[in-house]
RNA sequence: GGAGGGAUGGCAGAGCGGCUGAAUGCACCGGUCUUGAAAACCGGCAAGGGUUAAUACCCUUCUAGGGUUCAAAUCCCUAUCCCUCCA
């Protein structure tokens, strides 16, 4: 959410900043509402004050014993007054809060101009992709020699889930145990174990509300008067992470915070028919280790590069080969002021495909969520920035191993990094 | 499954229709004292919003949403969360 002085006196500037991302929105019926919440505020205001003062004289004349007839008369219509007044104020502020949580963050300034993915701009390589002697195999082909499974996926469940078993479910578990580890040990984050369901409140928190509630799995659970509160399946474990000290003011001793999680990620994926069918790409179900970071605004994009820098370790540990691409404005995410994407080689595709996305939100979701801190004792509480990215997809790192440390025969060579998660075993064969 | 108790500022905790945006304590900040520190004493200390050039004034908020009332932290209803006891 952008900040409503912002959209008040700087409403032009964002307008522009906001075609950088190909977005535009009625600005003209905001400001309408805007000029009208004002009138409607300061005449609700009036009528609460005329009210409140009434009532305190009405209190101290009963106090003295005086007769309170004629005070309550005077009062008699204002309740109803009050009522409309109040109402038509709280119908416009919800106009205004439908509109405003609709717009996306404004796009830093280092953010390329651009449409689609197509106009994101590689930053650097990393690694050289291999040269196979032989016929490369892709990571379903590779899999289902070794475990996995959609068929039988899609017979418990449905299509866009896997099974795995034996080695390569082990060496799927090595990865995330291998991912949170170097984050723990080597980075200085936190390790977060959290809940996979969340309400309503902490998917508008991270901004997945109420824009994009398609993409998600809603659950619904019932009170004793069948009323539905629903909970939602974690689309990433960004929500659930950044959200734990949503509302809070933070200790300046205790910034920047830095936790990963791994959790599972739900996503229906709408809008994505056709598209990656074959293949753990895109699932709706996956496994993903993510980082996340809360910081004072002076601090975030140094903080976004450390970050993603934390990210590609990982690709560097398991020698993966990768592009780090800059995303442009039309291709960045709705809370992203800036995003870094990640893309690993694939050499079952030949070509890069995105395996971690790094982010910085700015204040954006901490807007929403009313996540502060203090500077000094004297000074207003400031929001925070607020920073995640993917340290890894685990799904698609396993892809990404599958097919880059293949053999002729179809085994697969254990990356040196993971030895010691795999038991020791070089080969899965 | 049944019966109760609770949710108040950074924390602890009083208040149970009007003088309560909220006692008191702790924490925190400033001052006095001290060579310095501690102790003691004095003072300050919630957030969000509105009008305004500013000073200032006003509004909202005691888990959340409804209701009663001229007036609600306080009474009623519902939800959520926590705790205790019984099966």
């Amino acid at each position: 959410m952008l900040s409503k002085k912002q959209l008040k006196n700087d409403l032009d500037a964002v307008v522009v900043s906001l075609k950088k991302r190909n977005f535009s929105f009625n600005y003209n019926e905001l400001k309408e509402l805007e000029s009208q919440r004002k009138i409607n505020q300061i005449g609700t205001q009036e009528l609460q004050n005329l009210r409140n003062t009434h009532s305190k004289s009405i209190g101290k004349a009963k106090a003295a014993g005086e007769n309170i007839e004629s005070l309550l008369a005077e009062v008699a219509d204002l309740g109803g007054k009050l009522d409309k007044a109040k109402s038509e104020l709280q119908s416009i502020q919800e106009k205004i809060s439908n509109i405003v949580m609709s717009i996306p963050n404004v796009p830093h300034e280092s953010v390329p101009e651009g449409d689609t993915d197509d106009d994101n701009i590689e930053v650097m390589r990393w690694g050289k992709e291999p040269n196979f002697d032989f016929d490369v195999k892709d990571h379903v082909e590779l899999g289902e020699m070794h475990g996995l499974d959609f068929e039988t996926a899609a017979k418990i469940s449905s299509s866009r889930f896997a099974v795995m078993t034996g080695k390569i479910a082990k060496l799927h578990r090595a990865l995330t145990q291998f991912m949170i580890d170097l984050h723990v040990d080597t980075n200085g984050y936190t390790e977060a174990y959290v809940p996979y369901m969340v309400n309503a409140e902490s998917l508008t928190g991270t901004g997945q509300l109420p824009k994009f509630e398609a993409d998600l799995f809603k659950t619904h659970l019932h009170g004793e008067e069948g009323e539905a509160r629903p909970l939602y399946l974690i689309p990433t474990a960004e929500v659930p992470v950044t959200n734990l000290m949503r509302g809070e003011i933070i200790n300046e001793n205790d910034l920047p915070l830095k936790f990963v999680a791994h959790t599972p990620c739900f996503r229906s994926e709408a809008g994505a028919y056709g598209k990656d069918t074959r293949g753990l790409i895109r699932q709706h179900q996956f496994e993903k280790v993510e980082l996340v970071q809360i910081t004072k605004a002076e601090d975030s994009y140094k903080v976004l590069e450390e970050l993603t820098s934390h990210a590609e370790g990982v690709l560097q540990a398991l020698e993966l080969p990768y592009r780090k691409v800059i995303l442009c404005g039309g291709d960045l995410g709705f809370s992203a002021s800036k995003t870094y994407d990640l893309e690993v080689w694939l050499p079952g595709q030949k070509a890069y495909r995105e395996i971690s996305s790094c982010s910085c939100f700015e204040d954006f979701q901490s807007r929403r969520m009313q996540l502060r801190w203090r500077r000094s004792q004297e000074d207003k509480p400031e929001l925070l920035h607020t920073l995640n990215g993917s340290g890894l997809a685990v799904g698609r790192t396993l892809v990404a191993v599958l097919e880059n440390y293949q053999n002729a025969d179809g085994s697969i060579k254990i990356p040196a990094a993971l030895s010691s998660y795999m038991g020791g075993i070089e080969i899965i064969d």
